[in-house]
DNA sequence: AAGAGTCACAACCGCCTGTGT
DNA sequence: AACACAGGCGGTTGTGACTCT
């Protein structure tokens, strides 16, 4: 559908659109050598791109395992209630949303999700303020909005982090509680917002890495390429 | 039918952090 | 300790597609 015009800077490195020719020499060269060092990975796989570009590009479009717009409700509300906990941290939302990426999440949020969560807010509101006698715990907050999900989210495991790239995941009840467990100390311990809890790689990405010999390929796997509408 | 306005989203930019020397 | 570099992140932009008038 999209898109932005392909240009050249002044270094002759392109910018714009990916075509799907350079998609696929991308690919082919993560899949047979990795990502050893994303500033020289262009040369190596013959694009005329920069590093950054080359990353974006497989970070959040060509990676195995990539699930493509289609959000399921139960997504939608596990994006509206990690940002209720989180705030702009889409890397850190993006590790709880297997098969999704930060931007693709942020842009669903910005397009779509902050005006539901906008209102649903004000709802909220005006519910506590109608109810001021009744106990905190039955206010629609994110802690019971997580049972309301509880029984039909698959998919959005938050313990999937820890699951190979290539493993499909169906939330447990079992590992949802824990989520909500997990909430309820973030809700007390400011630690944990701060830390290194989040920066465990939502997806075991395949960086193996040939030090500063491609030849040295270790592992081949399956990529799919994403079709192209363009 | 066509022009204007809005939406959706791929991609870029600049800053920050971690690591190596 | 200071510097350089690479990678990662969030904010923002640009533009085709879609909808409205």
């Amino acid at each position: 559908m999209m898109v932005r015009t392909p240009s050249c800077d002044k270094n002759g490195v392109k910018k714009g659109t990916w075509t799907p020719e350079e998609d696929k020499k991308l690919v082919e060269y993560i899949t047979r050598y990795g990502h050893w060092n994303w500033r020289l990975l262009p040369k190596f796989a013959g694009l005329a791109r920069c590093g950054k570009s080359c990353r974006l590009r497989w970070l959040n479009y060509l990676r195995p395992n990539l699930k493509r717009g289609n959000y399921t409700k139960e997504e939608e509300e596990t994006i509206i209630k990690l940002h209720r906990h989180l705030g702009n941290r889409w890397s850190a939302i993006a590790a709880r949303m297997p098969g999704r990426t930060d931007n693709e999440i942020k842009n669903h949020w910005h397009t779509n999700l902050k005006k539901r969560s906008q209102q649903d807010s004000v709802a909220t509101e005006s519910i506590v303020s109608n109810s001021n006698d009744q106990s905190p715990t039955e206010q629609p907050t994110a802690n019971t909005t997580f049972q309301s999900f509880n029984s039909t989210t698959q998919d959005c495991s938050p313990l999937s982090q820890h699951s190979s790239p290539s493993t499909s995941t169906v939330v447990s009840t079992e590992n949802l509680v824990l989520m909500e467990d997990e909430f309820a100390f973030w809700d007390s311990d400011t630690d944990l917002m701060s830390g290194n809890f989040w920066l465990e790689p939502y997806m075991l990405d395949i960086s193996y890495v040939p030090a500063s010999e491609p030849e040295y390929s270790s592992q081949v796997f399956d990529v799919e390429l994403w079709s192209h509408d363009t």
